[in-house]
DNA sequence: GGTATACCGTTGGTCAAGCCAACGTTGGCT
DNA sequence: AGCCAACGTTGGCTTGACCAACGGTATACC
């Protein structure tokens, strides 16, 4: 595709939308070429940052559903990369742990996702690929802070 | 929520697709609120600046698909905004052209989603809206000239 | 102490977007 | 004439994001 109508190129939300798109496809192909979704990455990077919580918690700091957490989790466990364990001090809920297998897969994942980054943003250099990152973290912030 | 895991945060990947839910979902309660979608636009716009053109080649200009271009043009077709007639120079071709009706409403789109725009960058002032803009249309071109 | 209220995990389902395959029709090429 | 490519159209598939509702549990208030 060739695509034109400046009208719509100039639409912020449309270029968005689009990259949005290529971004998607690429992380897609990039992590199932290691039988991984981008939500296993997200859940196993919060897990290793703010370290074992529930899954109410790991839903808010990702902000992937509640619903499809449930779901996410029992894949990571199934391959043994998280441990899923009943709150003693809370009984409504499960504590998720990242094991020490979960950290290394972290690691490939993350070594994945970069690559993509590069060839994501291919087309910019490291100053503009931080100006990207930049700008779109304040587009973010915006509305997470006040609707979501 | 309260997004945080920096990890998450400082892929572009992640922030392009989250920040690309929220512009979806603007553009589709702003043009939902005038009983039209995203497509809609695309496809007037197109029009607009080629002129009346084939299906085939307003799913080029657009980056819609073949099959949803279809129904859309059946919707534009319902409201009188464009026309659809057989070509008699390629009978294969259906040449689609707008109507001055659709070019109103190609106005009224335009003039909601401004807002969209305006509401969807709020935090960024003008110049960093443009580099924005422009950092998005060079990843974006990147992708489309090498892959289709 | 008992009741209402809020939270947690889980199930099940909805909805729209983006795609893809296939078909009949038509055009172009050789 | 015969083959291949393009067009419009139908139908369906997949996926991501989301929502409603439930039983079970904790907390707050009276």
């Amino acid at each position: 595709m060739e695509i034109g109508a400046t009208r719509l190129r100039a639409k912020a939300s449309w270029l968005i939308n689009k990259t949005s798109l290529h971004a998607h496809r690429l992380v897609a192909e990039g992590l199932g070429s290691v039988d991984a979704r981008g939500y296993h990455f997200a859940i196993l990077a919060a897990l290793d940052e703010y370290g074992p919580a529930s899954q109410a918690a790991v839903s808010q700091r990702t902000g992937i559903d509640r619903s499809d957490t449930v779901a996410m989790v029992n894949e990571l466990v199934d391959q043994r990369l998280v441990v899923r364990a009943p709150d003693p001090d809370d009984r409504r809920r499960n504590v998720i742990t990242i094991t020490p297998a979960g950290r290394r897969r972290l690691e490939q994942l993350e070594t994945v996702l970069s690559e993509v980054q590069d060839e994501l943003l291919a087309p910019l250099s490291a100053a503009e690929r931080r100006q990207l990152v930049g700008l779109l973290a304040r587009v973010l912030d915006h509305h997470t802070s006040q609707s979501g």
